[in-house]
RNA sequence: AGCGGUAUCGUCUAGUGGUUAGGACGGGAGAUUCUCAUUCUCCAAACAGGGGUUCAAUUCCCCUUACCGCCGCCA
């Protein structure tokens, strides 16, 4: 049994999408599960639409989401070039293969002839075919045609292949997630497989990549099925051993069209920015599809690998449904260990002078700010009222309750009273359930209310994280102050 | 238009020729808490439609419908 070989080929025209992202996972998860090899492969034949800016999003992107790869063009391997530009004297070679075996022909067509039999087929309501004109041109025709300046591309003879390695034109591969996928050979046009430029097609040079980089299983998009008709004849009619496919049903977005950035993010970079955590990323994304057996969803990629079988993928497509990610991403969020959301955090608090926290505090400040978070950028809007000696009180809060008469002899007394409280965490504890409990008993207000004004005045918000914990990271003399403020500028 | 694919709660899915059709997100109700949130408990929510085959079909077959993809000298 020959060793198991995947790869991922991103175009880099974008940065790295999310549907490439769980394309990849596949893979990946393929290859481990197989003890085989997880390769990269940079498809920048198109040299208008690629940058470097792109290639190093795609493999930063994938890095972080722990999907490394075995062989690609930084770790190299014994398959390389791994950058498809860097393929291109590798191609004519097998153009020429083809030519002279007769599977590919010279075509001297122009835009306009082929834009032509185009309008014409769709004005006969027909499925566009290419007419096959160019095939049997005579060597005299095609010098005439290269005189007059023409320069030709290489079309595929789909016909010749055909009957060269199947006897019904009926083609048919078994993929690996879909079943049997099958199409007649005699609606697929002769492709292009090398532009009159001299630089190969895409359905070209994969297959002569795949083929030269000993890819056993092809697992991507469904919106390459189509393609693989081609590609099958492609590896047949240069002799090469024809690898495995596996068709994955495509992302959808929530209203069922293409996923773009009018959704939300797309990119996984994009994801990151907002405050994503890539292991929630990943482990979402393996739910599109496939399904753990025992019923737990949150788990590890390499967990997912041993659990991993291609054949049960959902073949369907699925719509990438922001909302569960989002729970997702909060419940990994909470299983972080304290030192490593305390760096994660870090680049959503910029506007914010840390260093006026000691690491005590700020540890403190996390634990007790971390719950509601969705995304790590959260904690942005959460933690206004840690920093400064004064605080920002909101419009409504100033209003709807700092300045009820309720809310300032609460706070009367609060300021009071605290005055003469030892600044610990227990005490405090102890000293506000007190606290609450004597207006209780007093004024029969209750404990929340209480507590609003005390939060109000502190925060300038009605809500926040826990009140012990605020009080000991302000410290007594800002949290006096405040509360005084408060007092003051009410009356 | 043609060709190919897909079809279980709103969403991601499990599942079976005979099940109270299961779980998760989301939604609703309640409990807990100093607020928000968390957590916990409970509830509602699905086999696209029509024909077959069969004692029995959500499950197998066919048709219809819907949706997706492909029809480039893009990748």
């Amino acid at each position: 049994m020959s060793e198991v070989r995947v790869r991922i080929a991103p175009s880099p025209s974008g940065n790295l999408h999310i549907g490439t992202a769980r394309t990849a996972l596949f893979n990946y998860l393929f290859a481990k599960k197989n003890n085989g090899k997880f390769v990269l492969r940079i498809e920048d034949t198109d040299a208008e639409r690629t940058s470097q800016e792109y290639v190093d999003n795609i493999f930063d992107s994938l890095k972080a989401l722990g999907l490394n790869w075995d062989e690609g063009p930084d770790v190299g391997g014994n398959y390389g070039p791994y950058t498809q530009s860097q393929r291109f004297d590798i191609y004519p070679k097998y153009v020429q293969q083809l030519l002279d075996s007769g599977f590919a022909y010279e075509c001297f067509c122009t835009p306009e002839e082929l834009e032509a039999e185009k309008e014409e087929a769709t004005a006969a309501k027909k499925a566009y075919v290419y007419s096959k004109k160019c095939e049997n041109l005579s060597e005299e025709e095609k010098a005439k045609l290269r005189a007059e300046g023409r320069k030709p591309a290489i079309r595929f003879n789909i016909a010749k292949a055909q009957k060269a390695f199947h006897s019904s034109t009926i083609l048919e591969f078994d993929d690996l997630v879909k079943g049997k996928l099958h199409v007649d050979t005699n609606l697929i046009g002769d492709f292009v497989i090398m532009k009159s430029n001299g630089a190969p097609t895409y359905n070209f040079a994969v297959v002569i990549d795949d083929a030269l980089m000993k890819i056993s299983h092809v697992i991507r998009g469904e919106d390459h099925i189509s393609n693989t008709y081609k590609q099958i004849l492609i590896f047949e009619a240069l002799g090469f051993e024809v690898p495995r496919f596996g068709h994955l049903g495509m992302i959808l977005a929530p209203d069922r069209s293409k996923l773009s950035k009018r959704h939300g993010a797309t990119a996984v970079s994009d994801f990151v920015k907002e405050g994503y955590l890539t292991d929630a990323l990943i482990n979402f994304v393996a739910l599109l599809g496939w399904s753990p057996s025992d019923g737990q969803e949150i788990k590890t990629v390499d967990e997912i690998a041993q659990d991993f079988r291609i054949g049960e993928i959902s073949s369907s497509n699925s719509i990438f449904e922001y909302d569960k990610l989002k729970w997702m991403n909060s419940h990994y969020i909470k299983m972080l260990p304290i030192e490593e959301l305390k760096e994660r955090l870090k680049p959503y608090l910029t506007k914010y002078d840390l260093s006026s926290l000691t690491d005590e505090q700020y540890t403190k400040m996390v634990e007790i700010t971390r719950e509601p978070l969705t995304l790590l950028s959260d904690i942005t809007d959460a933690v206004p009222y840690f920093f400064g000696k004064d605080v920002e009180i909101e419009p409504e809060t100033q209003t709807g309750t700092l300045d009820t008469d309720v809310a300032q002899k609460v706070l009367v007394d609060f300021l009071e009273k605290a005055k003469a409280w030892e600044w610990t965490e227990e005490n405090l504890h102890e000293k506000l359930a007190e606290f609450r409990a004597y207006w209780k008993e007093k004024d029969g207000i209750k404990p929340k209310v209480t507590m609003w004004a005390v939060r109000a005045a502190i925060t300038g918000r009605t809500c926040g994280a826990d009140m012990v914990g605020i009080l000991e990271i302000l410290g007594k003399e800002t949290s006096l102050y405040r509360a005084e403020k408060a007092i003051k500028l009410a009356v």
